[in-house]
DNA sequence: GCCAACGTTGGC
DNA sequence: GCCAACGTTGGC
């Protein structure tokens, strides 16, 4: 058995929701979409069973709104193929697919998100990547102890 | 809607 | 390999 990480992973509510995830097909739906070769990276390094805070970006107000887990590693992300696709990538190939997607299960939604202007105010979590200036990942690590802290904060509301 | 931060592209 | 131009992300 892998070590157990943890990760983020955002989503524009508006595209796709925690709550779009909640009421999909066995509260699962694949990751596609990313474009970044850190984010993908980042999901090549993911196992079965990992977690991920689910966080709502350009949203009012942008949070982290609850907890997916991992339930497939990463395989070749289809809509890269798909000339119709929004996320069409014209330079990947059938036989060396740039990109990948995960596969994600609803586990929890927080009773109240934990907004960004909140969380920039624990001291704990100064160094995270989500907290960061200018931070435009949409794949991230969490540490272990970063995680803890979060969901003590969800807990208490 | 604005704009800072960042990644990517392409000319040289 | 440099770097300006451009496109995108995402908070505000």
């Amino acid at each position: 058995m892998p070590k157990q990480q943890f990760w983020l992973l955002k989503s524009e509510p508006e595209s796709f929701s925690i709550d779009d995830l909640k009421q999909a097909k066995q509260q699962t739906t694949c990751w596609d979409g990313v474009r970044n070769y850190q984010a993908r990276n980042y999901m090549r390094s993911m196992n079965v069973g990992d977690l991920a805070f689910f966080y709502h970006s350009n949203a009012a107000p942008p949070a982290i709104v609850g907890i997916v887990e991992i339930v497939r590693t990463a395989y070749p992300d289809h809509t890269q193929f798909d000339s119709s696709h929004h996320h069409f990538d014209p330079k990947s190939k059938m036989e060396a697919p740039a990109w990948d997607m995960v596969d994600v299960k609803f586990v929890e939604k927080f009773a109240a998100p934990l907004s960004l202007e909140m969380l920039r105010d624990i001291a704990a979590l100064k160094d995270m990547e989500l907290l960061r200036r200018g931070s435009r990942l949409s794949v991230q690590p969490v540490t272990a102890a970063q995680w803890k802290t979060i969901i003590k904060l969800a807990n208490k509301k």
